[in-house]
DNA sequence: TAGATTGTTAATCGATTAACAATC
DNA sequence: TAGATTGTTAATCGATTAACAATC
């Protein structure tokens, strides 16, 4: 197959950078909470703030789906929503299946936003016999076997997998083989799939520990630097260092039991 | 408050990149696996296919926290399970709650990655009076009535908002108030929070319309480019332009009703 | 020593941002 | 016309990647 791909192919037709397509629903939300109060224009600065990005962003943002604002003036709302809909392949209709109802895919085919924008929950499917016909969400769930069949009868390409992490892979591919070309991952593994499958990732536990992260370094400094040498030589056998549990800040200030990392 | 920092302030101690940062889960989580089938030691190339990237970004990645590698050899899958642990914060015990104990707020306390690496749910705390006291996931649900309390009692730091949209925003008012600095939102809002306060967003339908972005250019791209002169010049009027619903490629080659977005 | 693999360099690419000319 | 606000430029910053010297 080659990982070849030189000079980024032509074949991007209109590019759109990755970095401005993840903002387009952000706008898209805001403008329709402003659609919904009637709100007929809207600056690049009210905008920008309703939807958490800096105005020259959200600019340059736009300037790559086109002149959609009038100078002086703002963005008529009602047409962005529209454009921003269009660029986003909201304006047709796409079924998705979701696969795994326990809890979370649950729900996930209980989540109203779903509906709401041009996605269609086709079908839930569960490998537990004991699950198939019971409803969830309005729907009857559907068992593994007719996956294959599911999806073609739907014309189905956006996957939800919700299962557990060890079934997610074999899932993965029984979606693939059946027409699947995008994917919507809550199990927390990585899924190998062809090119052309496009995968992302919801992963609650890898967002919990860039929190934490960011946490431990707040509670460092608030003793300030200099408490740490250089970082390399470290204990190679030591259990693990641990504080008090928490050792929480309310507010900013130190509070007493900082020490998170202590020098051997 | 003055948003001013002018040159990145030399706060950041050791800095670790972001994007290096939001990596080091994967790694770790590979890692786990080695250790747990007693691989003693592995390459920068075994580890980054198993975390599905590169293995030039994984020692660039690694560098920043240090030099735990030995040239020819390899990377010692236990000591750099410490090592990552104790610089994602994870040696140390996180005490979260999770607020709005619906259908996501279950799936979540259920989840059971979240004990697994550091993290503690405290308590789960639903506005339903009704919910009060009903065991989810073995813990009784407490009223909202007590977040103050339990938060100061507990010492928590990191919440979980997965409460409805109109609600997020007054429950993290409130966490942040009593001494929470990371929160974790599922609502599908824009958050605001004081400076100091991380947040963290996980948004099902922003990750679908953003899958949809790429489905429609694949279906676009199966007739390949020149279909639309300059995309400026479009309808302000127009219904949405729809397809057959789905137009699905099993597989990549074209076939037959593809044509996503017609000229007007 | 020969082979393997890290850690780092330097080039490149993509994203962000302030500033301002264009223009409503 | 004067005021407002877009769309774009250019500078800057951060992230990725190939390549290879260092070194086990």
């Amino acid at each position: 197959m080659a990982t070849g791909r030189t000079h980024r192919p032509a074949t991007r037709s209109r590019g759109i950078p990755e970095a401005t397509v993840a903002r387009l629903p952000l706008y898209l939300r805001a403008l329709t909470a402003l659609s919904e109060r009637s709100v007929p224009t809207v600056s690049s600065e009210e905008l920008a703030t309703a939807a958490g990005v800096n105005s020259a962003k959200l600019r340059k943002d736009f300037s790559y789906l086109g002149s959609y604002g009038t100078r002086g003036v703002g963005y008529d709302v009602e047409y962005l929503v529209y454009q921003i809909s269009r660029e986003l392949g909201l304006t047709q209709d796409w079924p998705v299946v979701i696969v795994g109802i326990g809890n979370l895919g649950a729900a996930l085919a209980n989540y109203g936003g779903f509906a709401s924008r041009g996605f269609r929950v086709a079908a839930l499917i569960d490998a537990d016999p004991a699950m198939a016909g019971k409803p969830v969400a309005g729907l009857p769930v559907r068992h593994t076997d007719e996956l294959e069949s599911i999806i073609t009868d739907n014309g189905v390409s956006i996957g939800v997998i919700a299962t557990p992490a060890g079934a997610a892979q074999q899932v993965c591919d029984r979606l693939v083989a059946a027409g699947v070309t995008s994917i919507l991952n809550f199990a927390p593994t990585v899924l190998s799939v062809p090119e052309g499958v496009d995968v992302r990732k919801v992963d609650l536990s890898i967002e919990l520990q860039i929190l934490a992260f960011h946490e431990q370094r707040k509670a460092g400094e608030e003793t300030t630097s200099a408490q740490e040498p250089a970082a390399a030589a470290q204990p190679r056998s030591g259990a693990a260092v641990r504080t008090p549990a928490g050792g929480r800040a309310a507010g900013k200030g130190p509070d007493g039991d900082v020490p998170a990392v202590m020098p051997a």
